[in-house]
DNA sequence: CTGAAAGCGCTTACAG
DNA sequence: CTGAAAGCGCTTACAG
């Protein structure tokens, strides 16, 4: 079963091929005539034009790709909504892929983007700079959303993790606690290594506890979250106030914490970082680390759409901003050290 | 900057384009010489083949469809990362879509993807088998997930919305619940309408109150969770028992009991459709109607592979399954009619 | 305003 | 085993 080329609607139309395309891609000038017979016959026989043929001839798809390290994590798939969302007001289709926080299936969907000819690539990449040389090439327009990588000469859009972190520590500090645990990200990803620069320093900063077994290595899933809420509140000393730098790890730790009945907010304080619909589950409400992931997901696609059209956008980077909910109270509303 | 294609590699490896198609291609019979050469040459020219014109001349372009209404609800978001790590493993690449519950976005989705020749579709529709024409006038191999269309002659992997319903309602029954509040998917989609179907049923045959304002009509996303619960709450007489269909509504409505500070478990029964990880978050845990959303994007792209291949698969229904957890106590455990 | 022709980058019978 | 040539479906200078 062919599909209708353009050639079938022009013969109906009684035209040539040539005016046939001008006439479906809005062009330049055609007869009257023209129009009404290529439309009727366009849409008599269901033609759809072939986009792998129109974007052979023109060098722009259309389309553009977004690499992301899971989808299942609700911070990326609300970006990947706000991306979306924004790339089609400039008519563009959003080419999906989820590297599954796997550095193998991320090359692997590089190599497929710049097959497809993808017009930009929005990418929230892990590795090092050589592991992206298709992409710092200059291949292709691309900006990088959430997380970076150093050395590559590519505009971001990220946020301030070293601030938000900061904050939340003052405010643990400020609240009497003095051992406070840390789950950290993956130290092959910038937000994972920048949250815990952010976090030691600021411990250093407000005279916390400097212990090491303070810090666990999470990979930002849940499971980790959990593993690392049941190493911190296991530890001989164990701290009354957790930190995760993740929503998914946030997660999987007040899990753990649910199941030892361990009351958030009176037993426990609990800082998470991102701040997801999902967390008005939390009762008390969670205080959080939050971002504006809508405004970094239009703003990596204005940053492309400015690259494509040539031009060389600056970096932004967005500020965060602790919310204070139930889950951190002040000690003396009964929070035993 | 033109990029390099097949001909540069040619010429450098001193073959013609014919051979270095074939080698790079791994086709038929290529001298070892000529392999050698070719591959060396495309190695040092970066040579990345464009899929554009590939798939111009084949009349498979390796790219799945996947049209999902929702890629902020976690249901969806696992079902996308099921179909995608499936896909991958047959080869395939997939090019996502999200519908934003949005009859206009779905119709241009269908439609973009249909002009990327995509070699087939996996989709949650929703709305008329008219709206969707393109798809079932057999254009492209096509499987629906999750949600159908009536009269769509198209191989589904759906859940056994109406078993598990059931199975809720007489679970609350059992424990002695007469008054059952329900908040309802959209019924623009089949498994909003299949499963408020079998909830009125359930409640016939259970012998619960029938009255029609304990049906609140919500849209799938969670702030019509909040205000079902809301209304439900507000009622002269209101339930003791909360049932929402599906996660992102149970979601909002959680959230307004803890606002409310009425204590899931002990002042209200709460059951939730799909089981998705962020409510280990709740506690109590969460009593919910499950499914395996991983077998269902396995079987979607299986089908789909099936149907690509000629044959004719069948659909299949997954089933159901109630787990029960600590927010549906029996009443003589605390719970106040 | 319109058509004939060339060409985008690849693949594949067809000869040899 | 290999090359010349045709062709996938479109678009776009080039003439007229």
């Amino acid at each position: 079963m062919r599909s209708t080329t353009i050639k079938d609607v022009a013969e109906r139309a009684g035209v040539s091929a040539a005016t046939a395309s001008r006439v479906l891609s809005g062009h330049s000038a055609t007869s009257e005539d023209a129009r009404l017979a290529v439309r009727t016959a366009a849409e008599e026989l269901g033609f759809r034009p072939n986009a792998q043929a129109r974007s052979l001839r023109k060098t722009s798809t259309q389309t553009i790709g977004l690499l992301l390290p899971d989808i299942r994590n609700p911070f990326f798939a609300d970006l990947a909504h706000a991306v979306e969302q924004r790339a089609r007001e400039f008519g563009y289709l959003t080419l999906f892929g989820n590297a599954n926080e796997s550095q193998e299936q991320q090359d692997s969907y590089v190599d497929v983007m710049l097959s497809q000819r993808v017009d930009g690539l929005i990418a929230a990449p892990q590795g090092e700079a050589r592991d992206l040389s298709g992409l710092l090439a200059g291949e292709v327009p691309t900006v990088f959303v959430d997380r970076v990588v150093d050395g590559a000469e590519v505009p971001t859009v990220t946020a301030d993790n070293a601030g938000g972190i900061a904050d939340a520590v003052r405010h643990l500090a400020a609240l009497g606690h003095t051992r406070i645990g840390y789950i950290a990200g993956p130290q092959a990803t910038s937000t994972g290594r920048e949250r815990l620069e952010a976090f030691r320093a600021a411990v250093v900063e407000t005279g916390s506890d400097q212990d090491a077994d303070l810090v666990y290595f999470g990979d930002f899933q849940s499971a980790s979250g959990a593993a690392g809420a049941r190493f911190l509140l296991d530890l001989a000393v164990p701290p009354a106030a957790l930190l995760a730098a993740d929503s998914l790890m946030s997660i999987g730790a007040v899990g753990v914490c649910n199941e030892r009945m361990l009351s958030i907010g009176s037993d426990l304080a609990f800082v998470a970082y991102d701040d997801i619909e999902a967390f008005t589950l939390v009762n008390p409400a969670l205080t959080v680390i939050a971002h504006d992931v809508h405004a970094m997901g239009r703003l990596a696609v204005d940053l492309l759409i400015a690259e494509i059209a040539g031009e060389s956008p600056q970096s932004v980077v967005l500020p965060s901003r602790l919310i204070i909910r139930g889950s951190t109270p002040s000690l003396s509303e009964g929070n035993p050290v």
